[in-house]
DNA sequence: AAACGTTATTCCCTTTGATGAATAACGCAG
DNA sequence: CTGCGTTATTCATCAAAGGGAATAACGTTT
């Protein structure tokens, strides 16, 4: 085979004022712990270390103008974790620009 | 100021069989290559270390079906580096997909 | 043959990021 | 008031990336 396979990739992500927001890996993070309601259990369930996980849910609380997810410590199970509606709101919504970003690059990638 | 500036930023890079080929990075040290004849010159103009550059373009050139940069040691000023017509071809292909990739990010912006 | 400035390559050190372990804090259930 | 499983936090360690320095190789020019 002497063609080879050129295609075009990308990263995409939201900003707020210059910060990392949302990227894949933090809307992959909101879709588990809406799933299965646990910090812990979300990124165990990502291959990811809890302390990452926690840190990156943090900061995206911080940066937004209102908390994404709600964390509860102790109680029944221990504690759970919880997307607000904020956080609805915004994984919507980068899902849809997402979706355009792969017809746009699979576009570009079929006219090299 | 309450409200916080929310912007959609990402980066776009060609692959070839799956490795990186060509990136923003890479795309400016060719432009830099073309305009200052050196790779050494090239490296430093963009605060880069001539190692790093120089592999970088050894990566490109050996993914590329042709080189992409013609370097030459010895002789005339100790050697030089030029673009070939395919390095040209991928750069001008490269901002061609840049400047609809800017074009996206701002529509989504905007959109947020 | 000597000089020159670049390409080509190796070595070591620093820095940064990531990781796992360990532990405290918490609040409901029993 | 004890147990439980989670959230919350700190610490030391390890791997990977990056950079600077040093040096060899090269071929034209003088």
């Amino acid at each position: 085979m002497i063609q080879k396979k050129m295609s075009v990739a990308g990263r995409l992500w939201i900003e707020i004022d210059g910060n990392n927001f949302l990227g894949s890996g933090r809307i992959e993070l909101l879709e588990k712990i809406e799933t299965l309601g646990s910090l812990r259990k979300a990124a165990i369930s990502m291959g990811l270390s809890y302390r990452k996980a926690y840190y990156a849910i943090r900061s995206v609380n911080e940066l937004a103008p209102s908390p994404l997810v709600e964390l509860k410590q102790g109680g029944k199970g221990g504690g759970c974790a919880k997307l607000t509606a904020t956080g609805r709101k915004y994984m919507l919504a980068y899902h849809e620009i997402a979706q355009q970003f792969v017809i746009f690059l699979t576009k570009h990638s079929k006219a090299l």
